[in-house]
RNA sequence: GGCGAGUUACCCAAGCGGCCAAAGGGAUCUGACUGUAAAUCAGCUGUCAUCGACUUCGGGGGUUCGAAUCCCUCACUCGCCA
C-alpha cells in the first residue's frame, strides 16, 4: 500500500511555481509574479549554495536540496556552490561570532558536501546539476581589486540593515569584519555565476534573505538586469525550536553520522501539528495523497499514518530503498510487540545493528558501564541517575539496581537491547 | 588613543569574603498520562563515589585560615568620547 513515491513534479499544478508555494517553500521572493512567469518558460540557470561548516549537509540542507530538485525536474539548470571560501569565513549567527576553521578542513569538507549534492540531484541530460566553488573565484582577487569592483557598489547603511547584521550589533558579542563582509561575498558569488553562466535565481533559506539580495542588488548595480531569489522558510516545531535537531545534535544526511534508523526515528516522531507542513515540504506526494494523510491525522490520530509516510518516504529520497526498509524492520522489531525474546537471532541482530548507538560487551559487563559506553548516557553519575529515576531497560526489562549486569539477560546468548527513557536505544553485542 | 561597563554551569541570569556545586527562568532528560504525538503534572540536570571526596564561576598570578566574591595582570566583548 504505501510505496516510495516517484521522484516527480505533481501534474495537477500548472507550474512548479505554483507547486514550490503549495509545498510551503517561498517565503520571501523577489516580484513573484515575474518569477511565475520566468519559471514557467525556457528552462534557467539557478543556483543555492552550502557553506562547508561540516563535513556532512544536514536537514536544513535538504529543504534546499528538495526545492533545487523541483527547478531541476520543471527543467532548470541547478548550479550548486559549495563554498569552498564562504566556509573560510562563516555568514553571521544571529547569536555569536563563528569559530574559524582550519583551511585544510574546510577544503576537506567542500569535498564531501559535493559528493552529498550528487545524491540528490540528477546529472544527466540537458538540466544536469553543475558543481561550483566560490574559491575559485575569491581566491585570484586582490583586497584592491575586490574594493574596487565589488565593495564600491555595497553601502555600508544598506548592509548595517540586514537582519543577520543588525541582530549581532544589537547583541553583547557584536560583529567581526569578517562576519560583516559575509554579504558581499555572498552577493558576489550571484553575479560571478550571472556572468558565467547566466544564472538569474538563487534560492536559500529565509535567515540568509540579506545574502540573496545583496547579490540580487549587485547584479542590477553592476550588469542593469533584474535577478530574483526565492527565500524558504525555516521550518520550526510547534515551539518555534528550529526543526532539524534532534538531541540536541544536527539531524546529518551521511549515514554514517546519522543512521538510516536514526534518521527514520526522526520522521516518525514529528508532532500531528507539522506533520503536514512536512510532507509538503520535503516528500514527493502528489497533493491528493497529502490532503488523504493530513485527513487520516484527524480522524485517528493514535496510527500515526502521516507521520509513517512522511518518514518512508522521506527517509528513502535522503538513503534509498533498501536502507529505509532495513529501519523499517528494526522498528518493528524494536518497539513493536515489545517482547525481543520472540525474535529469531538474525532479525535481532538486525535491528540491534542498525542502531546508532553501539557496544560490545563481555556477558557479565555491568549495565551502569554500558550505559556511558554506547552514549546513552553521558557519565557514570548521569547513568546511576537515569537508573534511579526508573528510565533505563535491558530487553524492555526495567534496571532497578545500579550495579546490575548483563548477566543472563542476553538474548541468543549474545544480543542485548539497552534502552534508555521510551526510545533512545543502544545495541549491546556480545558474541565474537 | 581616553574613560566607563562587562565575561558565572546548555542558554538567559542572580550572587559581590565563609551558610556557594553556586538562587530564579528557559531548554534538555526521566517518570505519570498517551498514540514512539501534543498539552499537563512531578522529578532530575558538575564528576567520582557507600557516608563522603574532588574539580568548577574568561586565562594566569596574588592577598587570606578561607575567594565566584578582594588585588594585579592578560585576553575578549559592549558603550561613550577622541
Amino acid at each position: 500500500m504505501t510505496e516510495i513515491a516517484p521522484i516527480q513534479l505533481d501534474p495537477s499544478f500548472d507550474s512548479v511555481w505554483d507547486e514550490l508555494v503549495y509545498r510551503g517553500s517561498v517565503h520571501v521572493s523577489t516580484d513573484p509574479e515575474a518569477l511565475r512567469e520566468l519559471l514557467s518558460g525556457d528552462p534557467i540557470t539557478f543556483y543555492c549554495g552550502f557553506d562547508p561548516t561540516a563535513p556532512s549537509l544536514h536537514l536544513g540542507n535538504l529543504t534546499q536540496l528538495i526545492i533545487m530538485r523541483r527547478l531541476q525536474l520543471a527543467g532548470h539548470r541547478p548550479l550548486a556552490l559549495v563554498g569552498g571560501s564562504t566556509g573560510l569565513i562563516g555568514d553571521p549567527k544571529p547569536t555569536s561570532e563563528r569559530q574559524l576553521n582550519a583551511r585544510e578542513t574546510v577544503a576537506e569538507w567542500v569535498t564531501y558536501l559535493q559528493a552529498q549534492v550528487l545524491r540528490f540531484l540528477s546529472d544527466e541530460g540537458e538540466s544536469a546539476v553543475r558543481l561550483v566553488n566560490n574559491l575559485d573565484w575569491t581566491a585570484p582577487l586582490s583586497t584592491v581589486d575586490f574594493l574596487r569592483e565589488v565593495g564600491k557598489h555595497f553601502r555600508v547603511g544598506t548592509m548595517l540593515k540586514k537582519d543577520a547584521v543588525a541582530s549581532r550589533m544589537a547583541s553583547d558579542e557584536g560583529i567581526s569584519y569578517a562576519e560583516f563582509s559575509y554579504q558581499v561575498l555572498q552577493g558576489m558569488d550571484f553575479l560571478e555565476l550571472f556572468r558565467a553562466y547566466g544564472c538569474v535565481l538563487q534560492t536559500g533559506g529565509s535567515d540568509q534573505w540579506g545574502n540573496l539580495t545583496s547579490g540580487t542588488e549587485l547584479i542590477r548595480k553592476a550588469e542593469g538586469v533584474h535577478a530574483h531569489a526565492i527565500g524558504a522558510p525555516l521550518i520550526t516545531d510547534a515551539d518555534g525550536r528550529k526543526f532539524g535537531k534532534s538531541e540536541g545534535n544536527a539531524v546529518w544526511l551521511d549515514a554514517a553520522l546519522t543512521t538510516p534508523y536514526a534518521m527514520y526515528q526522526f520522521w516518525l516522531n514529528q508532532d500531528d501539528a507539522i506533520v503536514g507542513q512536512l510532507l509538503r515540504a520535503f516528500t514527493f506526494l502528489p497533493k491528493s495523497r497529502i490532503d488523504e494523510l493530513e485527513q487520516a491525522t484527524l480522524d485517528a490520530p493514535f496510527r500515526r499514518e502521516a507521520q509513517r509516510e512522511l518518514a518512508l518516504q522521506a527517509t528513502s529520497f535522503i538513503h534509498g530503498a533498501d536502507a529505509t526498509q532495513q529501519a523499517i524492520a528494526a522498528s518493528q522489531a524494536l518497539f513493536g510487540s515489545g517482547d525481543l525474546t520472540a525474535l529469531d537471532a538474525g532479525t535481532l541482530e538486525a535491528a540491534v545493528s542498525s542502531l546508532d548507538k553501539q557496544a560490545t560487551a563481555t556477558p557479565d559487563a555491568p549495565v551502569l558501564q554500558l550505559l556511558q559506553e554506547t552514549g546513552l548516557v553521558e557519565s557514570l553519575s548521569d547513568g546511576r541517575r537515569a537508573i534511579a529515576q526508573g528510565g533505563v531497560s535491558v530487553n524492555n526489562e526495567r534496571i532497578d539496581d545500579p550495579a546490575a549486569t548483563l548477566d543472563g539477560r542476553l538474548l541468543h546468548g549474545r544480543f542485548a537491547v539497552l534502552r534508555r527513557g521510551k526510545k533512545t536505544l543502544a545495541g549491546i553485542d556480545a558474541g565474537a
